[in-house]
RNA sequence: GCCGGGGUGGGGUAGGCGGUUAUCCUACGGGACUGUGGAUCCUGCGACUCGGGUUCGAAUCUCGGCCCCGGCCCCA
């Protein structure tokens, strides 16, 4: 029996968990000013929410398994379906939009490699039931004050409208299968192996080859719009599309937001999205550069509820952390040691101890019967600021000492105005 | 699932064409030091990823597993 991690898990020490919980704190800060809400759903979910959505060909990533009573369970590999299906559950009649956020752990058996785990985290949010250029140009306002916040400032938003394609492919007339096919070409970016597939087609058009193909390189600011305007010109299915694109490009730089990238090759290789999607890339990441993304979809109807077109996207959270430039801060977590300098003095220790966790200040006393030297030495090591000296003689007088552990100046202190003391530096 | 590089005390490492007790740093425990900290000295603890093969002898060569690190595939 060997006592290891399972396979692509990690452990989360000290050092790297203060860091994790500072970004949390920061993201949770932002989501919350634009009144997003905390919920949580459970770690498992009935496999049926996401084979529904995804079809069978997910198993192979999924941890699926049988509870004891034979029911199909499966931990989660994303959040985005739980939460629809907790619409459907209980939120039906709660007054829209709805916004809300989570923060959780996801599940997918893949090969792990750097930035990618078979447990990860997500950080993301959902805006039910607002389909609009608005909802959509507040959310990626809303992710890119994330990463300013976070202090990232080499991170790419890349922003496209599904519903542009989707109206050349209905203009067309082109069957579903090689739709997805088109669309799985057009998100790896393989131009030349997209050429290949469409002039193997029959029966499709010229047209759409040309078509498809200038599309993909557009790639650029607002002014992109334009050229899809010449280039689709006769193409009506796209209008409506284009019209929010458009308004989504007016609306963003109200929100003050200017370093997003239009691109017409993000596809997300998703069938339920209605709207815009983006990703949001750190280049220096390599090939797990992505650490975000999201859209407009309209998953609530996949699994029969009404016709509620959402708004979200998800940090991969670990990926986030990747993308930060750590600066270690020294930072003390606790700010006072008690330190007994004799066997018994270690009583009294303690009750000095419990009167100021008491009044809200960190404590840490001493529980292993070391010297009063080692002692000195760990209150050191915790990078205190003060340590809190109790000796025989002092206590005659009702005082203990304290000591400055920056300075290394120490004080002589009434018992009863140690609180008052520690409180006023 | 595929390709490549790796795995030596808690952390970081040396050794590697086979050959006494496996190197050094750090961390940790104890002490020099009975009421005062990052120093010094002494001392203790602690490792060759696992299994098979070759050999008188394997950390070292060889094969396989496991795991880690990259890169593919995939990424709802």
């Amino acid at each position: 029996m060997e006592f290891t991690r399972p396979r692509g898990t990690r452990d989360f020490l000290f050092d790297e968990m203060e860091n994790r919980k500072e970004v949390e704190k920061t993201l949770r800060r932002v989501f919350e000013n634009y009144a997003y809400r905390e919920i949580k759903t459970p770690i498992f979910e009935n496999l049926s929410l996401f084979t529904t959505k995804s079809g069978e060909q997910i198993l192979d990533q999924l941890y699926n398994f049988e509870d004891k009573s034979n029911r199909e369970l499966t931990l989660r590999p994303e959040i985005t379906a739980p939460i629809a299906r907790l619409y459907l559950n209980e939120m039906q009649k709660t007054p829209k939009p709805i916004k809300l956020y989570y923060f959780g752990s996801c599940f997918r058996y893949e090969r792990p490699q750097k930035g990618r785990f078979r447990q990860f985290w997500q950080f993301g949010c959902e805006n039910i039931g607002a389909k609009s250029p608005e909802a959509e140009a507040e959310i990626i306002a809303m992710a890119n004050h994330s990463l300013n916040e976070l202090k990232i400032n080499d991170a790419e938003i890349h922003i496209n409208h599904l519903g542009i394609i989707r109206g050349i492919f209905k203009h067309f007339q082109t069957p579903q299968d090689i739709q997805d096919k088109i669309m799985l070409l057009i998100d790896k970016g393989e131009k030349e192996n997209l050429k290949g597939y469409l002039n193997e087609l029959e029966n499709q058009s010229k047209e759409l080859e040309e078509i498809l193909v200038q599309l993909i390189e557009f790639v650029g600011n607002e002014n992109i719009i334009e050229k899809i305007e010449e280039l689709l010109t006769n193409i009506d299915e796209i209008k409506p599309a284009l019209g929010e694109f458009k308004q989504l490009t007016k609306l963003l730089a109200i929100f003050n937001l200017k370093n997003y990238t239009l691109n017409l090759s993000v596809a997300r290789g998703l069938d339920y999205y209605t709207g815009i999607v983006f990703e949001i890339y750190i280049p220096s990441l390599g090939a797990q550069k992505q650490v975000a993304g999201g859209g407009t979809y309209s998953l609530i109807e996949i699994f029969g509820g009404e016709k509620i077109e959402s708004t979200g996207f998800a940090f991969g959270f670990d990926r986030l952390m990747n993308g930060i430039n750590e600066e270690k801060k020294e930072k003390s977590r606790v700010d006072v040691y008690v330190a007994p300098i004799s066997e018994n003095t270690r009583e009294k220790s303690f009750e000095i101890g419990q009167t100021l966790r008491r009044a809200n200040i960190s404590v840490e006393i001493d529980l292993s019967r070391k010297k009063f030297k080692k002692l000195i030495n760990i209150a050191n090591k915790l990078n205190v600021k003060y340590l809190i000296a109790i000796g025989e003689k002092d206590l005659k007088e009702n005082s203990i000492t304290i000591k400055d552990m920056k300075t290394g100046n120490q004080e002589l202190v009434k018992i009863e105005e140690i609180v008052e003391y520690i409180g006023e530096k």
